[in-house]
DNA sequence: TGTTCTATGCAATGGAAGTGCATTTTGGAA
DNA sequence: TTCCAAAATGCACTTCCATTGCATAGAACA
């Protein structure tokens, strides 16, 4: 497991560091989208800025996606095998629950082509859709 | 102008207080969204607390809408006549320019309409595309 | 006029992102 | 193996914006 994602790592262009391991086994078993609270609270000892540089570091190479999902709140998330976050290709929907406050990557729902107004040049596309998620819907039927 | 403001607001159960008539026509004459800070370094004399809750207010009485472009700051813009920011007929694109910095509303541009996994249901869908907007691609033209 | 609800203003809080700088760690060169 | 430069980490701070509590002013209404 390690050695894996040690290599993964390397194969990016990032060290290998203790803590960057950690974080990403921590992204890898959780299958939701995590906020920089979330990594912090994960582990008694971390310092918030390193999860800050470590997870931007992920970022820049192309490991995580971040995810605005209306909260406020950056989320990041792991990027599946062969993404490299293009437009068209790689984005897909968000979804964020409002019961459960949890965000998921909905990785098999690609975003749609958008035509824009003439003029206008798209970089990049964010599609978020809030609602109740499939567990938090499912616990509403075991209820009543 | 300011009669026609003044009923429009009550018409929707909102007082037309000076300031909140002040607050609509700045966001009338303002052609894109507008964060609360804008609005408050628009008007020398007022408290953001004001600003907030006035804002706020229109929000829930179905004004304005809310914008979450990414940038982490909350934007805000007059809803269309007759919106009822319901999804599939009023909800609407948005467009971040990475180059200005300025979010507008595309009215025109629908949300499309999205295919979620069983067990999840949509409440909302926030939809923003970011890039170059046509004036700054104009610009961009202009100088080479 | 007096009462009550609403709006406003001020002060303070809280959360999160981001930065500067000193120190430690690491990987590679010598 | 030893040493050095670059990279990573930790701590202290700053900044920015959203949000709230509470006291006061203002408007509507009986
Ligand atoms: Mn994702
Ligand atoms: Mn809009
Ligand atoms: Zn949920
Ligand atoms: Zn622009």
């Amino acid at each position: 497991m390690t050695q894996k994602i040690e290599k993964l790592l390397k194969d990016q262009g990032v060290r290998p560091t203790a803590m960057r391991i950690l974080i990403y086994k921590y992204l890898l078993e959780k299958n939701v989208a995590v906020a920089l609270t979330d990594i912090e609270n994960a582990f008694a000892k971390s310092d918030r800025t390193t999860l800050y540089r470590s997870v931007k570091t992920f970022e820049e190479k192309g490991i995580v996606h971040q995810i605005e999902d209306g909260t406020g709140i950056k989320k990041y998330a792991l990027c599946e095998d062969g993404c490299n976050c293009e437009i068209d290709t790689d984005l897909h929907l968000h979804f964020h629950c409002s019961t459960c406050n949890e965000t998921v990557c909905l990785t098999e729902h690609k975003i749609p082509h958008i035509n824009l107004p003439t003029g206008y040049t798209a970089e990049n596309v964010n599609l978020v859709v809030k609602g109740i998620c499939d567990k938090c819907s499912s616990q509403q039927k075991t209820i009543r």
